[in-house]
DNA sequence: TACCAGGTAAAAA
DNA sequence: TTTTTACATGGT
């Protein structure tokens, strides 16, 4: 088996900006993931090998596509590739119809002027429900730069990484990995031990096969889910939301207890004064069953200084 | 230097 | 049952 390399093309589902939508991986680790002239690179982990993957815009907005170029240290099947591109379409959810969103939030006249001064802006998610977990329960409490910087000594540590041309690139950890990652050398990352203990009690859990985090794929009622998650020890309302928003792309689910989602609805709707979450739970009763996705244009609008 | 930052479980009252 | 506390790191 050599050095495996090929170029696909996907025609996501139109509207869709791939370098807007990309604006929030542009502050990445070039051996993590990475935006950087038009182009995303990141590693994806297809079965039990890793591919490693460059994605730019070859399209426009009303005729979207993506150029991919993947790369592996061996060669690579037309089942991985195809994997890889299931893979791809979760990561940016290629195939969401953003049109919904738009006729579901027209009444409301700040978030339609940001839909049209955002257009074709998709929310990503996580390959897996299992890192959209692991990141939200590291990200309690703490503010996102130090969550991030966290989130990336665990990568590292505890991830695989493929090697190309003298540089290695890192998967997040398995479940199995965090299972038999020992506690200090976890702590030794900058985790809690309270979040340690979490991060690997579930992991341990997923490994025994007592929880099935991908499982929840199927659930129709997400509240089921909001519901099972926070069963978990180390889990609570605000994780559960995050993680089912971000690895589920249950945009229905609105995390009003949620700082930063506070702090931009008060600046967008509230002349930036502080607002409680029941305060933030009625402006966004005007999103309908949007509510998660808008709160992402938020946050969004509010990294490009748009203002309204 | 404190204090806050995209919380949660466990202890104390 | 309700309130208080400990926890980790980075920025200001």
């Amino acid at each position: 088996m050599g050095f495996g390399q090929m170029n696909i093309t996907i025609k996501p589902r139109k509207p869709y900006d791939f370098d807007l939508s990309c604006r929030i991986f542009s502050d990445g680790d070039p051996e993590i993931r990475t935006y950087e002239k038009k182009k995303f690179w990141q590693v994806v982990r297809v079965s039990n090998k890793l591919i490693y993957v460059g994605i730019e815009s070859s399209g426009t907005i009303e005729e979207p596509e993506l150029s991919v170029e993947i790369k592996s240290d061996g060669g690579i099947s037309s089942a991985e590739r195809e994997h890889t591109i299931t893979l791809i379409s979760t990561i940016f959810n290629l195939d969401f119809d953003l049109t919904l969103f738009y006729e579901g939030v027209k009444n409301d006249e700040t978030m339609a002027t940001l839909t049209q001064m955002l257009p074709g802006l998709k929310n990503p998610t996580t390959p897996t429900v299992f890192e959209a977990l692991a990141d939200s329960i590291i990200e309690q409490q703490i503010s996102l730069k130090a969550a991030h910087h966290i989130e990336r000594k665990i990568i590292k540590t505890f991830g695989s990484a493929i090697t190309l041309g003298n540089q290695g690139y890192y998967a997040f950890p398995t479940p199995d990995q965090l299972n038999n990652a020992p506690m200090d050398k976890v702590r030794e990352c900058g985790v809690s031990y309270r979040k340690a203990e979490y991060i690997k009690g579930i992991s341990e859990q997923i490994v025994e096969g007592t929880l099935d985090l991908e499982g929840f794929r199927g659930y129709e009622n997400t509240d089921q889910i909001i519901g099972e998650l926070c069963g978990i020890r180390g889990i609570g309302k605000w994780t559960a939301e995050l993680t089912a928003i971000r690895g589920l792309n249950r945009l229905e689910l609105f995390p009003a207890d949620d700082i930063g989602v506070r702090r931009v609805i008060a600046h967008y709707y509230c002349d930036d004064r502080k607002i409680s979450s029941d305060a933030a739970r009625e402006i966004a009763e005007k999103w309908g069953k949007w509510k998660g996705l808008a709160s992402f244009y938020l946050i969004i609008a509010e990294m490009q200084d748009i203002i309204i």
